[in-house]
DNA sequence: CATAATTTTCAGTAATTATTGAAAATATTA
DNA sequence: TAATATTTTCAATAATTACTGAAAATTATG
């Protein structure tokens, strides 16, 4: 396979998979673009590479910086923005993470704590169920930032090779 | 609140978490219906609960057998058919985790594997990228893994407290 | 400050995804 | 087996979500 034609095959697949998580094809194929670009590009080698309207190039740039996933430079002579990706996929994981938490993660746990404010009878599986959702997505926020962590840390590191 | 407000509202709270996550919003529904009803529900209890169709209800019931986080349980003298959810939290997660892993992680990571086969200068940086994101990839899916085995084992157990 | 380059916004439209509802298929009963 | 109850399918439609493109706003240049 050639290069180019790997890249864009990693461009759709990224925007593929994406979909599936929730996340914007669109947004995900510009950032897959700009992670396997070693060049930084301009909103219109963006238009152009993906072949998307100036608006829509736009939009899902400024979001992906909104992420901390991508970030303007400029080029000295040049009127224009470029942009470029965070490479480090780590880093990547834990941005993607951080945004995730704050945006889903934080509400959700807010909105399950007052729903166990429930008065009556009969409402202790109710309330169980709850609690145990709680403590569920609790502990899954707790494993995907130690994971996170994990790659800055010895020790965490090594945790993390006992459990594979 | 009244305990049947809350269902309401966790209703509705599961199936908007659930869009965010590509989950189809009236099957997280469903599911948020049956886990917090203690009686078994047809699927006319279904359409009625949630005002929806009878095709929506039958699709998404069966939908959630596949993913085996309900059952189908009869009751003698009744021709209908009634449904009955897992209420073990963390075996939910589990079903849910090893369901995804199956149709996305697996798919992925064949995907990823065809890309690596590269060939031509110039393509380290992006072999190497792909070869971090399998590898990130791959251990969130460790990471997931051990934490729903973690309910099961002492070992694991202790190993997870000393995470937090 | 006027002009030109660039970025941003957003109403209108397109594309995607989910839902309905009635017909077909299947299962149950007598 | 015929009659009836129940489930399943799927074409048509609705609802949601994303995208376009041109006008407005902003920023840089001389």
């Amino acid at each position: 396979m050639k290069l180019k034609e790997a890249q864009e095959e990693f461009i759709q697949l990224w925007g593929n998979f994406g979909t599936q998580w929730g996340i914007n094809k669109t947004m995900a194929q510009v950032h897959a673009l700009l992670l396997t670009s070693d060049e930084v590009l301009s909103t219109d080698d963006v238009m152009e590479a993906l072949s998307i309207s100036r608006g829509g190039a736009n939009t899902n740039l400024r979001e992906l910086m909104v992420w901390n996933l991508i970030y303007k430079v400029s080029k000295p002579g040049d009127r224009k923005e470029f942009f470029q990706a965070e490479k480090d996929i780590w880093e990547v994981a834990k941005r993607i993470t951080r945004e995730r938490k704050r945006r889903e993660i934080e509400p959700l746990m807010m909105h399950l704590k007052r729903l166990k404010e429930v008065e009556g009878d009969k409402t202790e599986s109710f309330t169980t169920l709850i609690s145990d959702i709680e403590r569920m997505v609790g502990r899954l926020d707790t494993v995907s930032e130690t994971l996170m962590r994990a790659e800055e840390s010895a020790f965490f590191g090594s945790i993390i090779r006992l459990l594979k």
